[in-house]
DNA sequence: CGACGCTTAGTCAAACTTGGCTATTACGCT
DNA sequence: AGCGTAATAGCCAAGTTTGACTAAGCGTCG
């Protein structure tokens, strides 16, 4: 949110938040491009939460607004922190939805992608383990425990992969392009769609 | 991506994708509103991925129309699928966003959100332990799959979260409405700043 | 010294998403 | 029968996001 981060730099113009977001998004929130946050701030200041405290002009170039919070602002900011930080809210990954079509990538194809990921996360873990500390010295301690977190996760991650990996090697599970049981996945289809209490029509496909 | 989607329930019209998605959307990827979706369908029509095979009617209600992938579409489905396989995306979690701003709560009450996140996570993969079993009957064993590696997540955050709040609760990092060193957190932006190569100047807030 | 390129700040039209709306049919209840 | 509610399909105007673009100052390198 735009609005925490006009917050932490009080008085700011939207280049300012531009910068500290490239800066800052190296993961963690990769939403949120150029040109919108000189619609939010805008938009917030519409709204009462902002409000314009100057405009500053260097030179011939274009002037740059300063905004701060109004007393809205400050709790409207409140209040989103604490539902970001009380109500939970699944992290959504483009992969998991990916792997919903497991079934229509060949077994071998499957089982390489899915270890292929594991090294990478397995490497990327550990460059990030020999590089922390120094990495780490100019930064506030909360800042690495995000990554304590994001590695936790790989590490998790890393695991399962492998574990899936053997598994599809092992035979688990149903593959499209397979001759044997092409169909079995469309009979869990239909399965699937029963259960939710469709009629299982034989017409489709 | 409803390119997947189409593929997998070949002849489709828009309704049938909806349904699907909100029945499958239960987590894994909650973008994607009924609107969209006739959007997107045409929007491919266009680029000639896919095409119209036909227009039911039943009744008198609006006529729907079946969409099927073309040799294209099929070509950049594969394409895109291999994408997602192949490359890594990092998940990206609000939640992991609003830690950033951890130093505008107070010690305790970022101390008790983490705990409560924990129980939180700790629940849900104890009630998802004990129903596995009967609710995956039905179900293609790649959806288990899933569910394992959410699950795994979760567990490596919940001890995270045991972990920070312990240790902002001895104290370490800092908060800004703490008396003592209420300016700490200043410096460290400050220091970011810095090592971004950006003037440290003493002039704002 | 001047041409080239990077940085600074911000704008804008085009593309996309949202979710509430319509209009018809089936279903259940008294 | 009669009425209210839910399901079926899809549309569309309003709002949001995108990322390519402008346009001016500052270095710098031959």
């Amino acid at each position: 949110m735009i609005l925490g981060l006009v917050s932490y730099l009080q008085p700011v113009h939207g280049y300012d938040i531009r910068k500290e977001l490239t800066s800052w998004n190296v993961e963690s929130w990769a939403n949120v491009q150029p040109g919108s946050i000189y619609h939010a701030l805008r938009r917030m200041t519409e709204e009462g939460l902002l409000e314009e405290v100057a405009t500053e002009q260097v030179g011939n170039r274009p002037a740059r607004t300063l905004y701060r919070l109004t007393a809205a602002g400050t709790a409207e900011y409140q209040a989103l922190l604490r539902r970001y930080w009380w109500e939970y809210q699944e992290p959504h990954d483009p992969f998991l939805a990916a792997f919903a079509f497991l079934p229509h990538l060949p077994r071998a194809e499957a089982a390489g992608a899915l270890r292929a990921r594991a090294r990478l996360l397995e490497d990327w873990t550990k460059t990030y383990r020999d590089n922390v500390d120094q990495w780490m010295e100019h930064k506030p301690p909360h800042v690495g425990w995000q990554f304590e977190l994001t590695l936790a996760r790989c590490e998790a991650e890393a695991r399962w992969c492998h574990d899936i990996a053997a598994r599809i090697e092992a035979g688990e599970g149903a593959h499209h392009n397979e001759e044997p049981d092409a169909k079995g996945a469309e009979e869990w289809r239909r399965a699937i769609r029963a259960e939710h209490g469709e009629p299982v029509d034989d017409e489709d496909e």
